[in-house]
RNA sequence: GGAGGCAUAGCUCAGUUGGUUAGAGUACUUGCUUGACAUGCAAGGGGUCGCAGAUUCGAGUUCUGCUGUCUCCACCA
């Protein structure tokens, strides 16, 4: 394999789109059905196709690729579909701004046809914008399965869905209650209603009764809908309001009448204890109506104008017309109070204007036969959600989950196929479009609503598997792994993908729901356009590099909780990358080797062995945190592996070996470091794949590519406990004496002598002098056996006590034996304080007798340890009288 | 009204089944142009883990209550 260089800075640019070409040129993002391996399937919640990549799509791609290139370097036969959404209301409003904006048109005046051609040749021209930008980011999906999902297959699914729910009557056209956006003009299903809180009014209306004086007391938050009202309910057991039961009343300014019904649906004691029932503009009016065969009255038109229902204020907007409503109401006495009341409103989740309820000529999905399965399929473990709190957000809904409207009055999306003849009224539902009714052979009109985008993104799990037809994709990679999500599309999508699955698959669409949070600001706002904080990640890798926004992203990041993203995080993680390459550029540069050969046991150093040790730990940690999901975990882990271990410690310990060519155990160092690298990137590359695979690439590689390379395993022979702990203890000298130093304030140039007595004199090898006096300033190291400061001779000498050696440093010149009697003094008491702690613990009956047997004998061990240790500061103060 | 999250160093957050002296990044202080890296190295200060109880030999971690905060669902006109 050919080793290339490393540019001397770590320059993403020059790099990444390179790599990612290779990759895809290779292949590498493609599986192969027959290759007999387990399967590792996931499908990207599509993005809308004429989107552009905002933080929520970065960090929701880059935790799918971190699993996705996790398990493909286990050997899984890996597939990640990749894909757009339609979008129906999202895309449409687009093109027709752009419509109105650059031509002055609407898409009335193009008709349907022309705008649908528009809307095409809208998605030809941007819908590719958001799939460049997923590969910017690294995505290592199948790009040759790529999906639209109004494309033919995906339309074919949602065809044959619609039909199958439509045969077994799970789909009906009534006349119902639903949401109403008449900013958007379409129906909107339960989902699609956001509520906020606003500022209204309760207006205190008086209704005359029939042929008295008296009247009955209405509060209403929407007096415009009384125009629609056919009754007036009050409970049947309140007392105060049971004799109007039976009675008339005149409706005011209309002066229609209204009889009073008996419904339990009114509270009693809450406001006046009577009701307007409007029927047609209220869901609970709505049912009190179907109760008692009340007429639905609708007063308003399409677009929330008033209609000749409302007499004079016909063609009003629906505000206007309370205002004008309000003053006459007022005028002619009508109005008892108008009390200021803040309440819910519902508002549309594309454009924000309040949704009117209203009753329309909808399509339905029948949900209690679809949610049984659904919610079973969560009951019994077989989708689970991570977090596990999710699963209660998904049962709840599901549990409570009405007939889902699904027609919506738009042009963009999948029309239903239904077809309507005009002759003989037969309508007919069909896979495939028919123009003769198969009734009379009268010429039919197809549907004008096009189905809810949810819809048929619902099916995606298995429509981009090519469903209706049996492929080999289905069979092998469903139902797929694992879904990444966001929570705030539980309902919307989650939900409604796994009745699909069950329905028409009769299996779930994944065993696990991966839920993530939001990507908010440094101040923890929700990112918004109309704030204006959004942050671009294309702005951040083209800056930092993708690799370094997906750390950023990755890292600190547990799952289901939102996450700040700042400055300060992604140049942190730039600062890592660096520096990574820096490291890396510094093995790269003492390499003769062009091949890895880990050498035997007996010619490893010991810090070669502490270092296998501890990167045989990362493997496990790693492991177990990607397997669980613990992405940030595993990451933090590769990067403490990285920074603290591997560069501070282990490329410091090597220079000895590496600088000088002659040492013999120069070529160990080689294979040692080159090894520990290549681990170390191999269980990053899944975070960080594109600066892993420029530097897998400058070292002696076995793989094509580290993408393909095999993940890392645990190893039983790299468990070299009892020398990893020698040179921990090795390490802790050194810590000790930089730390003394520093507080002295001794320059590094300034060298020292360092006398060591220690009873594990056996841990100090031919290597120890040199680290000494590289990293403590040593400038001649003298090793004693035992830990007895007596057989120390120096005098005048910084003393450090540590649970494993005395040591001196001789600096008769700058010391103040006051001060060093001083500094030991508060050792000594730190120490007596921390042996009281463990004396206590262990005279406690109740620990020793309870607590594992490890625990305690691990207690006994540091008792042990501080004993000595006092014993040595003991010591160290009576040498300084 | 119902459900849930969060509360740990100045700031942003980790802390996996209860078990070393509670960690990281960043900020701050001090010293270092040590031949990979100043996007760096070394050292230091800084925390009664929101409050009150309970369980336990042992609680940041489990349970109960409370406070603050955020979110979702439902919605009474």
């Amino acid at each position: 394999m050919n080793m290339t260089e490393l540019s001397k800075t770590y320059a993403p640019k020059e790099f990444e789109d390179r790599i990612y070409k290779n990759w895809c040129d290779k292949g590498y993002f493609t599986p192969d059905p027959k290759d007999g391996k387990p399967a590792f399937s996931v499908v990207i919640p599509p993005p809308n196709v004429t989107g552009q990549l905002h933080m929520g799509h970065a960090l929701d791609e880059t935790l799918q690729d971190i699993l996705v290139r996790y398990k493909r370097m286990q050997g899984f036969s890996t597939l990640w579909v990749p894909g757009t959404d339609h979008a129906g209301i999202a895309t449409q409003i687009k093109v027709e701004e752009q419509l109105r904006v650059n031509e002055g048109l609407t898409r009335y005046d193009l008709g349907r046809e022309k705008f649908l051609e528009r809307v095409w040749s809208w998605k030809e021209q941007y819908g590719g914008r958001i799939i460049s930008q997923l590969k910017k980011l690294g995505a290592s999906c199948d790009w040759t399965r790529e999906r639209f999902i109004m494309d033919e297959g995906c339309s074919k699914a949602v065809r044959e869905v619609f039909v199958n729910l439509y045969d077994k009557g799970l789909i009906y056209r009534g006349n119902r209650i639903i949401n109403w956006c008449p900013h958007c003009i379409t129906a909107l299903s339960d989902a699609e209603v956001e509520y906020t809180e606003q500022n209204g009014n309760f207006w205190h209306i008086k209704y005359p009764i029939k042929g008295e004086d008296g009247y009955v007391e209405i509060a209403t938050t929407r007096p415009e809908t009384m125009f629609g009202d056919t009754a007036v309910a009050v409970n049947p057991e309140d007392e105060n309001t049971k004799h109007l039961i039976g009675k008339t009343l005149i409706l005011p300014i209309v002066g229609r009448e209204l009889p009073v019904i008996a419904d339990d649906y009114v509270e009693i004691g809450f406001g006046t204890g009577c009701v307007k029932i409007t029927p047609a503009h209220d869901p609970n009016d709505f049912l009190v109506g179907q109760r008692h065969g009340l007429e639905q009255i609708r007063v308003m038109n399409d677009d929330a104008t008033m209609n000749s229902y409302a007499g004079k204020y016909e063609g009003m907007d629906r505000y206007e017309c309370r205002k004008a409503l309000i003053a006459d109401l007022e005028a002619e006495g009508y109005l008892i109070k108008t009390v200021p009341h803040a309440h819910n409103v519902g508002t549309c989740y594309r454009c924000h204007n309040t949704v009117e309820p209203l009753t329309s000529n909808q399509w339905f999905v029948k949900m209690e036969p679809l949610a049984k399965p659904a919610l079973e399929v969560v009951y019994d473990g077989r989708v689970k959600f991570e977090p596990e709190r999710f699963t209660k957000t998904y049962t709840n809904w599901m549990e409570n989950v009405h007939d889902w409207c699904i027609s919506r009055q738009l042009w963009w999306g999948h029309r239903i196929p239904a077809f309507y003849c005009d002759a003989c009224g037969e309508m007919t539902v069909s896979k495939t479009d028919i123009d003769k009714c198969p009734k009379c052979g009268a010429p039919v009109r197809q549907e004008n609503d096009v189905l809810d985008t949810w819809f048929s993104s619902a099916l995606w799990p298995f429509s981009t598997m090519g469903w209706p037809e049996k492929t080999e994709e289905l069979a092998k990679y469903y139902p797929t792994s694992v879904l990444v999500t966001g929570y705030d599309i539980i309902f919307f999508w989650v939900a409604r993908m796994v009745f699909s699955g069950m329905e028409h698959m009769g299996k779930e669409p994944f065993s696990t729901v991966f839920i993530h949070g939001l990507v908010r600001d440094a101040q923890g706002r929700k990112m918004s356009k109309s704030l204006g904080n959004g942050i671009d990640p294309l702005e951040i890798i083209d800056q930092y590099g993708a690799d370094a926004l997906r750390f950023a992203l990755a890292t600190g990041n547990s799952p289901g909780n939102d996450m700040r993203f700042s400055d300060e995080k992604i140049e942190a993680a730039r600062n890592f990358a660096n520096k990574l390459w820096n490291a890396s550029r510094f093995v790269r540069m003492n390499l003769t080797i062009d091949k890895i050969t880990l050498p035997e046991e007996k010619d490893l150093a010991l810090e070669d062995k502490w270092i296998l040790k501890k990167l045989n730990d990362l493997v496990t940690t790693a492991t177990k945190a990607l397997d669980s999901y613990e992405v940030g975990v595993a990451l933090s882990a590769i990067y403490d592996f990285i920074w603290d271990i591997f560069c501070d410690w282990y490329i410091e310990l090597c220079k000895i070996r590496l600088s000088d060519k002659e040492n013999g155990n120069n070529l160990v160092a080689q294979n040692v470091i080159s090894y520990v690298l290549t681990v170390a990137l191999k269980l990053l590359h899944p975070f960080m794949p594109f600066i892993t695979e420029e530097i897998y690439q400058s070292l002696p590689h076995d793989d094509e590519s580290i993408m393909i390379s095999a993940y890392p395993a645990y190893d039983a022979k790299f468990d070299f406990a009892a020398d990893a702990e020698r040179m921990e203890r090795l390490i802790a000298a050194i810590r000790a004496i930089r730390a003394r130093r520093n507080e002295m304030n001794i320059v590094p140039s300034r060298k020292a002598k360092v006398y060591i007595a220690t009873k594990y004199s056996d841990s100090f090898n031919e290597n120890t002098a040199v680290f000494f006096s590289r990293l403590a300033s040593a400038s001649e190291v003298e090793i004693a056996e035992g830990f007895d400061s007596s057989v120390i001779s120096a005098d005048d000498a910084v003393q450090i006590v540590t649970d494993a050696a005395s040591i001196f440093l001789p600096l008769s010149d700058i010391i103040d034996v006051e001060k060093e009697k001083e500094k030991l003094a508060v050792e000594l008491k730190k120490t007596e304080g921390e042996i009281a702690r463990l004396e206590g613990k262990l005279s406690n009956a109740g620990f020793v007798a309870k607590a594992p047997a490890a625990v305690v004998e691990g207690e006994k061990e540091k008792l042990a340890k501080y004993k000595e240790k006092l014993e040595g500061i003991k010591q160290a103060i009576a040498k300084l009288q």
